[in-house]
DNA sequence: GTAGATTATAGTAATTTATACAATAACAAA
DNA sequence: TTTGTTATTGTATAAATTACTATAATCTAC
């Protein structure tokens, strides 16, 4: 329940706090992932202000309250800051809400904030290069990301940290292995998908099986890839199908 | 990224905003499912101020920033507001973040307010009363509560369904199902949570064995159930297990 | 006490699904 | 044309699921 009114007793504070006092700065962040060269990457910056000045942090900034009506939906206002601070051009693939942190330490600036994390995918970008107010961005293997090589900003290691298991999750009963892919993908490059990100090798008859026999994973394209770069049978191009859930869940 | 200037241009606005004027209030709401009667239901209270007066809502508050040294953390502020709108005294048997409703139009009042919804479960509870600031709380049938027969306050029917579905949801791959029960339980018992929020029927043998066969699922007590209530051979009593993934899921 | 009803639990056969691996297909390059 | 490579299909085995049967342990009615 939600209320203007904050007259009720307070037993931990004498002094009467207004509505105003209660407001805190909301903030949103991504992780976006992507595979390039062959790696699980995720896309970040380099700080190029204080707090945490030379860290490297998720692209993300302060929902601003003078863009529209009422100020902006934070998805708006996360995919803003990414556009802004990483100059990135395409639209993504796939965003959702990942959570919200909202600690009272995990900013150590005077003001309070909370950020609203979401977890995207793009297809293999043109590396991005720094815009507004970040030094540098590029795209960083997940797990020299997480390991000690590198200082993340705030609670960004733990926001990371959720955004990988959520993706690794999320391969194994959903069809986002897809927004990995180019437009056209043949099932191999579907399979090297699943391989990368969990760190595994998948039968290639079997999976293939599976993809097929999963209603709406994949469309094919009634085409084929072009083999002379790879050697081989010529595989069939298929693109990404209309289901988003996976009846039965694809295994490790 | 996350600063504290904002100094940067404001393409659709003339007059620059402070930081002050970005802040927005935040609060916390619940959906708190339990099984009562049978029947799986979600607890509401009915509100006694406007907005939405005499509507029924999730419990929920703002964030106080005058509880601790720099404000509440928001899953301690949404279970304080539980406890002050319903009376509920016991502690929860689960509680996770659903995810965050920030559209700029969810709540009329001037000021704009987001709400960090959660998921909770609560084994079956004595009926609530209504605390501070809510003339009614109450447990309701889930159907009822997303039916057209109640009006909901704010955006809480979106939550309600995004609540319900991840509650089906994870019945299947997680051991929350316990979390429905009494601490101590037979499988029957547990069965029937899952054909109550699935509105299905399962095989009782199969079930056995699956829940069975799901390694730190359940606990065997080492004693009996008393059957002289629901006749039929007494069942063995079970508490909850360590586990909160299972490694295959429970199907319908 | 016994028969019948009821619920729990164990067992079992048929079916389906998953896995490991072999076979074939379609290309490139030598 | 032969060889190498990758894609795709097939197949036998193993494992899991499903539908159903059998047995166990209690209660109630007589």
């Amino acid at each position: 329940m939600e209320r203007s009114n904050s007259s009720d007793n307070h037993p931990q504070s004498t002094e009467p706090l207004t509505i105003e006092n209660h407001k805190v700065l909301v903030a949103t962040d991504i992780a976006l992932f992507t595979i390039k060269d062959g790696i699980f990457q995720v896309l970040l910056i380099k700080r190029g202000v204080p707090p945490f000045l030379d860290f490297w942090a998720l692209p993300g900034g302060l929902i601003r309250m003078d863009i529209g009506e009422r100020g902006e939906e934070p998805e708006e206002a996360a995919l803003r800051e990414l556009k802004e601070e990483t100059g990135l051009a395409k639209d993504l693939g796939y965003l959702e809400q990942l959570g919200t942190y909202g600690s009272p330490n995990r900013d150590p600036r005077e003001q309070r904030v909370i950020s609203i994390a979401y977890f995207g995918i793009g297809p293999t970008l043109e590396d991005p290069e720094g815009g507004s107010d970040a030094s540098h961005a590029t795209f960083v293997p997940v797990e020299k990301a997480i390991s000690d090589q590198l200082d993340l900003a705030f609670d960004h290691r733990l926001i990371l940290t959720d955004a990988i298991k959520r993706a690794r999750a999320k391969l194994e009963y959903s069809t986002i292995a897809t927004q990995f892919c180019t437009q056209e993908f043949t099932i191999s490059e579907l399979r090297r998908v699943y391989e990368i990100i969990w760190d595994t090798e998948l039968d290639p008859g079997n999976f293939q099986k599976k993809v097929l026999s999963s209603p709406g994973f994949i469309m094919d394209l009634g085409r084929n890839a072009d083999s002379s770069q790879t050697g081989g049978r010529p595989a069939k191009l298929y693109s990404a199908g209309t289901e988003t859930l996976l009846n039965s869940p694809i295994r490790r």
